[in-house]
DNA sequence: AGTGAAACTTTGGCACT
DNA sequence: AGTGCCAAAGTTTCACT
């Protein structure tokens, strides 16, 4: 097997605060009918379809379809438009999975470490969760020494990380 | 802490293989410079971005912004233009990390397991690793039960599947 | 929800550095 | 090569029916 690893960079990493007003967005929740769930399956996957082509597919107008989009926008259903970047292209051809072991787990110090990470332009995704470990992350690097970089920098020297395991990502799948 | 977990719906899961041509792809090598690079940071957290202030910002006219633009779409720097869906907005409210050992990990195995991965629509992410498991799988289901018929149907019946291990997502940062 | 016109964005050609 | 300017084509957005 080729050394392809990663294929898709990372969602966007809810960027700065500000493209997300804060009181924007409401509770999201089955405000979405038989028409909006097709119109999403299509347009969540290529959101330079036309609005128009949407119709076509869904029986609606251009318009109706651009009416409901704007809507789930502003309901928070659809949360973001962006694009996936191709790692390999901005030179991160490393893709790790960390499951991390807190010493303490009380409630701030799990919002201490999640905003750390949030900080930490290498993790991708982290997820709190049951079982084996705390957090699982994931961790785009330019190559295992930049990987080993970000352990010293951001999982070692904080004291409340009890250890942590690693598994390099020889593949991926986009899953469909 | 609330039982909010996963924040953001998928990546968009490589449709229907006919959205990615299979000779449009190059190599996407660093054919990127200075210029690309500081648009990718833009463009990728929104695609809405106008290239009119996309070029003002970074200091170049609107259609160089999109010549530019076009450029990576062709070239494979930018694979997709996705839309991130709220997952509870289409009641799917529970996401499971899945470690998953192989019986048998020769070459054929693990392409049989990815394929098959491929084919499931909770599946949302699928990685193959180093280390204590030979996968690693993002499963978003509407609920546990949801989860317990998802490894009914894709883990327990699949003679190549060891054992797995299941650790469930209470919460999800985006991680910037 | 659908139809129109206005505003916008993207795409093409052409001259320039 | 790549960029900038300007006009055409397309798309989205806004009235109104």
């Amino acid at each position: 097997m080729p050394a392809a690893n990663a294929r898709f960079c990372p969602p966007p990493a809810m960027p700065h605060r500000a493209a997300a007003p804060a009181g924007a967005r409401k509770a999201a929740t089955h405000l979405v009918d038989a028409f909006d769930r097709r119109i999403l399956e299509l347009y969540r996957q290529n959101t330079r379809l036309a609005a128009d082509a949407i119709g076509e597919a869904v029986g609606l107008s251009a318009t109706a379809v651009q009416r409901r989009l704007k809507r789930m926008r502003e309901h928070g259903v659809i949360r973001a438009e962006v694009a996936l970047v191709s790692p390999a292209a901005l030179g991160l051809d490393t893709t790790c999975i960390v499951g991390v072991d807190l010493e303490r787990e009380g409630p701030e110090a799990l919002d201490r470490f999640r905003a750390r990470m949030a900080r930490c332009r290498q993790v991708t995704q982290c997820y709190y969760v049951t079982g084996a470990s705390d957090f699982v992350l994931i961790v785009q690097v330019e190559n295992m020494n930049a990987f080993v970089d970000f352990t010293r920098e951001w999982l070692t020297p904080d004291e409340n990380v009890l250890a942590f395991t690693t598994q390099v990502v020889m593949d991926r799948a986009p899953a469909g």
